[in-house]
RNA sequence: GCCCCCGUAGCCCAAUGGCAGAGGCAAACCCCUUAAAAGGGUUGAUGUGCGGGUUCGACUCCCGCCGGGGGCACCA
């Protein structure tokens, strides 16, 4: 049989490698190999594998396979996402437990993913629904909590109507749930923040090792979520009230132009300092900027709206009286919640000034013109004017300066403010890691002790899930009632549950020691594995998945269990697959199953397709690609494979010099292509090698030549990395045992890469006039003169060239 | 509005200062075949979205447009 079934040879090969177990990591302390450690992004358990995960863990493999080959000892485990809405939401269809249907698609994908071929440890499965598992996510919480990282405050939070839970800040995209897409509203609730924005600096600062390793979008993103800005603290006494309010600025140096005040309208100042009559008219502008949603609020293009406080607040650098208003383009929970208006340097505090006929007074001379006119503000560099003391200064030094005094005068301070917020932690759902913490009448928050871990979710299903609004755990009685663990008096269970991403924020950790019983994990099994050498995953993550991580690397960190402040160094995000131009969704219909496409193609040419159809960060349209082409190609592979006449161990050096050569570029090239990630190029590089061994074959040495069998040898192993089952069936039809996976990546020889000649392009002004072979260690000067000697050189040069521009050995440019 | 990335053959994509084409799809033609399929082979730019500039030399670097994609966008 040299027909090239793939099916037959996916049945064949998926039985065997359950045998022999290629890829289990090595735990043994003496096992002298380099350490290497990747991982994709862990699925959700929602159905089968999709055309995006044969995507990205296709690419994903490459890298492993490749580490594989080079004779790592590497870590490629694979475990369940598995907590989360839509399999509670499956259950009250059903009227069953989340647990069957989540368990049920975990069964089906990872069936899929062993057709698939993943170079996967399977011995270090882990799902985060699984008690062993959540047992941890609560000590972790529980050690947050001790250190002040875990913490429960009241405010205006995100509510996603639709899931009926709250959501974190990085949850909301553009106004709409990060998971359903309805439009969020905001809700006053008391909730679980973990604190971040301790971290802000050092998420920040931490990205300088990132540089280089993670796509600079992403770096990016990141930056700007986190959005650090310098400025100043300014305290500012309203008339009235006994306690100044504090502003943050970062034009302080504008301090003399500030012409009113402005307090978030949702802010408790403002209901706080309102004047008697101003009351109905604020809370008429309050109620109607709360029913606005976040889209309609936040756009740029709206109008500014506001009303005026009736109060006055004194300018602390010269004592002025400003008026105070209200309005929803200061936002509450940022800064201060109120801000003093410069509207001739602020193009939002302008809008607001022309609005309401407010004066606009220019402090600092731009050249431009007046902005009270123009309706632009200036908020460029330029010299401070009408500014006391800042007079003559330029912007940054007016900083400096105006800092200084505000410092001795005690009215306030240079400062650094973050748009980050605290990540909200809690929701309102079932099927989650329930928040371990008992609340006490006496004794407030008490956490779980840790012997009592994990606090397991009470046995509910079907209708008992339905949301509505508050968790559905509150319902389970028998569950909420417990002892304090301090006083032993009557308590209740916190009934929410964690945000899914904090399962997700450390179980790369936990690969490194999957059944470690004494805590997250073992300190000693990450210290080897650790950090993650290539994680891929969407980009979608940006700043949820990837900053959650990286926040909880570096509180563990602080913790002593880690030694390393970055848990991703490399980071591989890959492209979608869309098709005829448009994500694949239900209601344009234009989805591709990726089970239907391993059916009709094999799976080595759907992955083969995916890995070549062009740089891995690029989206794949389906309809431009041609996985039976991809098919057509590994039939040709194989058959140079079946059709090599020699027997193993014949000696490669008497074989074809011609085709060794380029076997042997081949090496060199796809072997510096894959490590710079341009798999598309290293496929490409493997075709041109069958092309080469076909015409050797048919046409050149014949099929027993030494040098055919090296060309297909080493194409298996190069294959091996996109096209295992081909891989592994030509290996064993060119007479080997074992697993090409683990065969060993070849070495180019360099005597081979060496060229015997090149050819040497001669242009005369730019234009090519003639072609020499040179030998390719041939002088500059050499060269120069066998240039000028040729005769259809000659032919356009009239007396001695001008310049000639020498590159030895493959250019030769004459400037008559 | 601001910032980033990308525009190369009908299509997907290589070439990162040195001969515009490596690879694939599609197309046309040839060989093989009684025929078809399978298989083997041959063929493609007058110049790299447009206009300038730097250079002996530009797809590549710089400036300005056009087109596409992405990110951010009342964060004081």
């Amino acid at each position: 049989m040299s027909e090239y079934d793939p099916q037959a040879l996916q049945a064949k090969w998926q039985q065997r490698w359950e045998e022999m177990e290629p890829f289990r990591a090595s735990e043994d302390p003496a096992d002298p190999r380099e350490r290497r450690y990747m991982l994709d992004m862990f699925p959700y358990p929602s159905g089968d594998l999709h055309m995006g995960h044969g995507e990205a863990f296709g690419l994903g493999d490459v890298v492993a396979r490749y580490w594989f080959q080079r004779g790592y000892n590497v870590l490629h485990p694979i475990g369940w996402d598995s907590f989360g809405l839509p399999a509670e939401n499956a259950a009250i269809k059903r009227n069953a437990h989340p647990a069957e249907w989540t368990y049920a698609n975990i069964e089906t994908q990872a069936a899929s993913f062993r057709r698939y071929a993943v170079s996967f440890d399977w011995s270090r499965r882990l799902h985060t629904s699984d008690p062993e598992y959540y047992k941890w996510n609560q000590w972790l919480f529980i050690r947050f909590f001790e250190r002040g990282l875990a913490y429960r405050k009241g405010g205006l939070v995100n509510w996603c109507p639709n899931d009926q839970t709250v959501l974190a800040n990085e949850q909301v995209i553009a106004g709409h749930c990060e998971r359903c897409g309805a439009e969020v509203i905001r809700r006053e609730l008391t909730q679980w923040y973990f604190k971040i924005t301790d971290y802000a600096q050092r998420l920040l600062d931490d990205m300088e090792q990132l540089e280089g390793g993670w796509p600079e979008r992403v770096l990016t993103m990141q930056r700007n979520w986190i959005g650090r800005s310098e400025g100043a603290d300014v305290q500012f006494y309203i008339e009235g009230r006994e306690e100044p309010v504090t502003v943050f600025t970062t034009r302080p140096d504008t301090l003399f132009g500030a012409t009113f005040f402005v307090v978030a309208v949702d802010a408790p100042l403002a209901d706080e300092i309102c004047a008697p009559e101003r009351r109905e008219s604020f809370e008429a502008y309050r109620s109607a900027v709360a029913k606005l949603s976040d889209i309609e609020r936040l756009s740029t293009e709206k109008e500014k709206t506001g009303v005026f406080l009736g109060r006055y607040a004194i300018n602390p650098v010269n004592g002025e009286r400003i008026p105070v208003w209200a309005a929803d383009y200061v936002l509450s929970d940022y800064g201060h919640g109120a801000i003093m208006a410069v509207p001739a340097h602020d193009q939002r505090d302008l809008d607001f000034a022309r609005k309401f006929g407010l004066p606009v007074r220019v402090v600092v001379e731009t050249g431009l013109p007046d902005p009270a006119e123009s309706g632009v503000a200036t908020p460029g560099e330029g010299v401070l004017v009408n500014s006391g003391p800042l007079d003559g200064l330029p912007k940054a030094e007016a900083i400096r300066r105006i800092i200084d005094i505000l410092e001795a005068d005690g009215k306030g301070r240079a400062t650094v403010n973050f748009r980050l917020r605290d990540w909200l932690l809690s929701r309102q759902r079932f099927w989650g890691t329930p928040i371990p913490i008992i609340h006490c009448g006496d004794c407030g928050e008490v956490p779980v002790p840790d012997e009592q871990l994990p606090v397991t979710l009470p046995d509910l299903r079907g209708e008992a899930l339905a949301p509505k609004g508050v968790s559905p755990l509150a319902a389970a009685t028998d569950w909420v009632d417990v002892e304090c663990p301090k006083c032993g008096g009557r308590a209740k269970r916190d009934t929410d549950t964690m945000d899914t991403f904090v399962d997700s924020s450390w179980y790369f950790l936990r690969y490194c020691s999957p059944g470690y019983e004494d805590g997250p994990f073992d300190v000693e099994q990450v210290r080897k594995w650790g950090p993650i050498d290539q994680y891929v995953g969407g980009v979608e993550h940006a700043v949820l998945h990837l900053l959650y991580s990286r926040f909880f690397t570096k509180v563990l960190h602080d913790m002593g269990m880690l030694d390393f402040t970055e848990p991703f160094v490399r980071l591989l995000n890959q492209g979608q697959v869309i098709n005829q131009g448009k994500a694949m969704s239900k209601s344009l219909g234009n989805g591709v199953d990726l089970g239907e496409q391993i059916d009709a193609y094999g799976v080595d040419a759907v992955r083969l397709t995916m890995v070549f159809a062009g740089p891995p960060e690029d989206d794949i349209d389906w309809a431009d690609v041609s996985p039976a082409a991809s098919q057509k190609f590994l039939a040709r592979a194989f058959r140079v494979f079946t059709d090599v006449a020699s027997e193993p161990g014949v000696p490669y050096d008497q074989g074809d010099l011609e085709l060794r050569r380029v076997t042997h570029r081949t090496v060199d090239e796809v072997t510096k292509l894959i490590e710079s990630y341009r798999f598309n190029v290293a496929v490409a590089r493997m075709m041109e090698l069958t092309t080469a061994a076909r015409k050797a074959i048919d046409s050149g040495p014949g099929p027993a030549d030494p040098a055919v069998r090296e060309a297909a040898e080493v194409l298996a192993i190069m294959l091996s990395l996109v096209a295992p089952y081909t891989a592994e069936e030509g290996w064993e039809r060119l007479g080997h045992t074992g697993t090409v996976a683990l065969a060993g990546w070849p070495q180019a020889d360099p005597v081979l890469l060496v060229q015997e000649s090149v050819t040497c392009v001669v242009q005369v002004a730019g234009k090519v006039r003639d072609r020499l072979e040179v030998s390719p260690d041939i002088s500059e000067e050499e060269l120069r003169a066998l240039a000028l000697a040729s005769e259809k050189v000659q032919g356009y040069l009239s007396g001695e060239p001008r310049k000639v521009i020498v590159r030895a050995p493959k250019l030769v440019n004459i400037v008559p």
